[in-house]
DNA sequence: AATATTAATCGTAATATTGCAATAAACAGA
DNA sequence: TCTGTTTATTGCAATATTACGATTAATATT
């Protein structure tokens, strides 16, 4: 069916699948470490960084956007890009909620 | 095309998005947590307190391994599975390096 | 040996993702 | 207004993912 059974599940199991899903490219992976990098926002030259066509990289900040990563503000003809710190910030704390339950016990 | 072209990114950005890319549906997650939660080995229960099949938790359990976020050793007739201690703990800092860089000074 | 239990795999269908060329949309400057 | 610049969208093809029933494989139990 290639489709998620999205209501069977909680709502943070859904919150941290969905973040980690638009995390599960390297090209957007590629994007935010240029975003942080840059450390403010970046407007485009996204396209000439990666190995990716123009319309290629819209999609993958799409995707990114969907997922409330990061924002897109336009400033004339171009568009201004950066993290989206609230999201940015929960997402950071879910992740570390569920990575630090694990305590070096396991039995195989 | 659908093939993501891996070639072009960085090791470390390969590795981030694959362990992204195994965490991107909730049934993982719920998997996970299910398995941080009993903090040891679980056999099969899964099936019980997932929504799903058991063809298709093998699979997305298929996925964790190949991910290496989880291993699996056969005891008998059921299969033990836990975190795979080396993976996740790489993984976490490889987030946490990723989400750290983050300095609230957007612009937009 | 025959049967039950458990987990993996196969086959299949529906849908999603990735990538790009081509086009559209929105705006700036001449 | 016309032209260039920048980003989004559309349309398409190739491949991947999700899900499940059916089957297989491996080991226990009787």
């Amino acid at each position: 069916m290639g489709v998620t059974k999205i209501e069977n599940f909680t709502k943070s199991q859904n919150h941290l699948a969905m973040v980690a899903k638009a995390l599960g490219h390297p090209a957007r992976i590629a994007i935010l470490e240029h975003l942080l990098k840059l450390n403010s926002c970046i407007c485009g030259d996204l396209v000439e960084v990666l190995p990716l066509s123009q319309a290629t990289v819209s999609q993958h900040l799409k995707a990114l956007k969907e997922a409330k990563l990061i924002k897109g503000n336009i400033e004339g003809t171009s568009v201004c890009y950066c993290i989206d710190a609230d999201t940015w910030k929960y997402s950071k704390q879910m992740l570390n909620q569920m990575f630090d339950k694990y305590h070096d016990n396991s039995c195989c």
